[in-house]
DNA sequence: GGAGTATATGCGCAAAACAGCATATGCGTC
DNA sequence: GACGCATATGCTGTTTTGCGCATATACTCC
């Protein structure tokens, strides 16, 4: 059931996330939390409710984490994902 | 934000009506409630959900309440769900 | 209008989700 | 090894969610 997919993305901070590595590169943590105003807690474990619903992964690199999207997401949740995305950036453009 | 659609499909009684509606027909409460192994009160609050989402939409037809998809839902709610439903179903043909 | 069926809803409860704060851990630099 | 930065995690309180039970409401049939 793509229950835990929906669960997971259906929370502002995490969809958040998911819209910024949409832009197919890898973020760290702090960038996450700077550009979605969250703190430092809450950001990283919103981060780990993702990595566990399979939608993103995580790299260690120095002091930083990488996260970025889960790039073997299998087809029907990525279809999921791309819809939901594209939902959420439809609204923003409404809303402008 | 897609974050109503999405925390209204992330509940399994929620998602399982969802699949029971896209069959475009319309089901009374009793028949959910049925198919689906639940409470009536439990059944009845769930819809009630779906159609604060705008999921569905209902129907008094004498002591029946007959609900079917919201032959309305935006383009973008609408991708949402046909995505969601696909998953779905996927996961029960590799279950099978 | 009384009984029966279908649906909704008020209430209380238990479990889960989320947040903040403090602290631990990993890594780099000196 | 001490310090600093980035991230994770234990703990706690609060809010939200889902449930069952009882009851209210809507409708039909007699």
């Amino acid at each position: 059931m793509p229950i835990a997919l929906l669960s997971a993305l259906a929370e502002p901070t995490r969809l958040g996330a998911m819209q910024i590595l949409a832009d197919g590169q890898e973020h760290c943590v702090c960038q996450l939390m700077a550009r979605l105003d969250a703190s430092q807690s809450r950001m990283s474990r919103h981060m780990q409710t993702l990595k566990q619903a399979g939608l993103v992964v995580d790299r260690r690199d120095a002091q930083w984490v990488r996260y970025r999207l889960n790039p073997d997401l299998p087809g029907p949740a990525r279809a999921i994902l791309d819809a939901v995305l594209a939902a959420a950036a439809t609204e923003q453009r409404t809303a402008a």
